[in-house]
DNA sequence: TGCCTGATTGCCT
DNA sequence: GGCAATCAGGCAA
């Protein structure tokens, strides 16, 4: 099937529903004249409500004012001095949800990712947060991109069939986020059941 | 102005 | 499993 960019509505769901949704579609970089794909196994959702680890919890400055952009759109930010992250923004205009990117299973442009990489093994190219960005040269230019275009987009399920198949109905497990200290007890984090490409 | 911490990674033991 | 690398944002003083 045709590789079509998810459509505005996917995003405008809950947060949480946009964080288990994503599972199984397909993040795709053309940056630097590359093309670049990788299948969605593993997301965390980050709420602007009694969500201590989100970095909306306190209004918008200026390092997390793409949060709060209307859904659809990229939330990149830099971190431990020296990666970045990437985040699906969800949720109304204004309020500040967002959903982290935290691994992808390479699908296209792996010797690519390698190069970017540094590393060989496929396992090591997307599962982690800043391994992917890493891997598909996102950068803190692309904080605030619309989705829906290249050279960054996201892409239905039903792309890449020949290698997946339909995708229908896919098995995620929902378990506690990763590398937080606050509010670790809300279950926000979603992994594709049995893919060895996510991060832990 | 200064200090502390972080939605991480990779190397070392 | 432990920990250093490295710096911008957030907050206290």
């Amino acid at each position: 099937m045709k590789c079509r960019p998810l459509p505005r509505e996917f995003f405008e769901r809950p947060t949480t529903a946009v964080a288990r949704a994503l599972i199984g579609t397909f993040l795709e970089s053309t940056l630097g004249g590359r093309r670049c794909v990788g299948r969605v196994v593993e997301t965390e959702a980050y709420l602007s409500r009694g969500d201590e680890a989100s970095h909306s919890r306190s209004g918008p400055t200026a390092r997390n004012r793409s949060m709060f952009l209307a859904a659809g759109h990229a939330y990149v930010y830099f971190t431990y001095g020296m990666h970045h992250c990437f985040n699906v923004v969800t949720g109304p205009e204004g309020v500040g949800e967002a959903v982290l990117v935290r691994a992808l299973e390479p699908v296209l442009g792996a010797d690519v990712m390698r190069a970017r990489r540094g590393r060989d093994a496929e396992r090591d190219l997307c599962s982690g947060p800043a391994k992917l960005v890493q891997a598909l040269a996102i950068e803190r230019a692309h904080d605030g991109h619309s989705l829906a275009s290249r050279p960054l987009r996201l892409l239905t399920r039903d792309s890449f069939a020949e290698s997946f198949g339909a995708q229908r109905r896919l098995a995620v497990d929902a378990g506690a986020r990763i590398g937080i200290r606050r509010s670790t007890e809300l279950p926000l984090r979603f992994c594709l059941r049995g893919s060895r490409f996510v991060s832990r």
